[in-house]
DNA sequence: TGACAGTTACTGCCTAGGCAGTATAATGCC
DNA sequence: GGCATTATACTGCCTAGGCAGTAACTGTCA
């Protein structure tokens, strides 16, 4: 509990809130893998899955906007998806330059899996929370977003 | 701001906290890297450093504790800051198993530099928060470690 | 129409993290 | 004192992300 104190004279890298963020973070991600183990999945590829199923992205670049990923990544995170099966890239119709990601049998049959997963995280992390905790909670790390990306909108 | 409401039937990535947590992190990394980039120095190096300088940790197995770093990732990690001139290592009087890990004389003039980045990161991103809100955000930011990970006790 | 800028997916090359296995050294136990 | 266990650093192999460059394609505008 020390984050306002942190001065270069007295310092210590738990003081940080980087350092809480990323701990955080690393907790959700370990209990993330842990759900997924039995599913064969990392934790991007289950990012990807679950925002292709949800069929609100169509193609790679919109992956990639939507969750700031490098294209490069997206390319070769794709690939190792489409090669578990659960995914498949066809073409697009209007674009030739774009691919069009779509689910397979495979990958349908995974997804509500997937989702379950996500709204337990959900559960868990925010076990004993009251909804006003949750709301104050979201408009904190907004508000450190843009504080700290202050000119572009945030995604 | 919907993460109370996330539901498999009305399923949107946006709503959930891990979402959140990962995109106030990555935002968070995106500055830091802006204010290393002239120093020549990446995030995980700038970490070592940083917890190398302060005096607090002295061996490798000591940064993966504090860290939560895979003891070959740290491996590979100290060679390459030891290539760029900051650290250096050396013998273990007492234990011929391990390494000390000390700043050279570039480090320790880099050092009162990587301070101040951390100060400032902290001040930047939680510009116009009062200390209780502050103070608020490190306690939920535990309640949700522990949430996470409840049987062992948090760094 | 044709040059040109922008977009999309991809590749090569770098840093990076996790896991399993290894060699060496320290520790604990009988 | 000798043997099993543990600890430390390291290596190889995998996934992963960022950056720069490329080829194919689209849209624009003179």
């Amino acid at each position: 509990m020390a984050i306002t104190q942190l001065k270069a004279s007295t310092f210590d890298i738990r003081d940080s809130l980087g350092y809480h963020l990323a701990m955080t973070r690393l907790d959700w991600i370990d209990v993330l893998e842990k759900e997924l183990k039995p599913l064969d999945l990392s934790a991007p590829q289950y990012i990807v899955l679950i925002n292709v199923g949800s069929g609100r992205v169509e193609t790679p670049v919109d992956l990639c906007k939507k969750l700031q990923y490098d294209t490069g990544a997206m390319t070769r995170l794709l690939d190792r998806i489409e090669a578990k099966g659960f995914i498949r890239r066809t073409a697009h119709g209007g674009d030739r330059r774009c691919v069009v990601l779509e689910m397979t049998a495979a990958g349908r049959e995974l997804y509500p899996r997937l989702l379950q997963i996500a709204v337990e995280m959900n559960k868990r992390a925010l076990k004993g929370f009251s909804r006003e905790e949750i709301d104050t909670l979201e408009r904190t790390l907004q508000r450190i977003r843009l504080n700290l990306a202050p000119s572009p909108s945030l995604p």
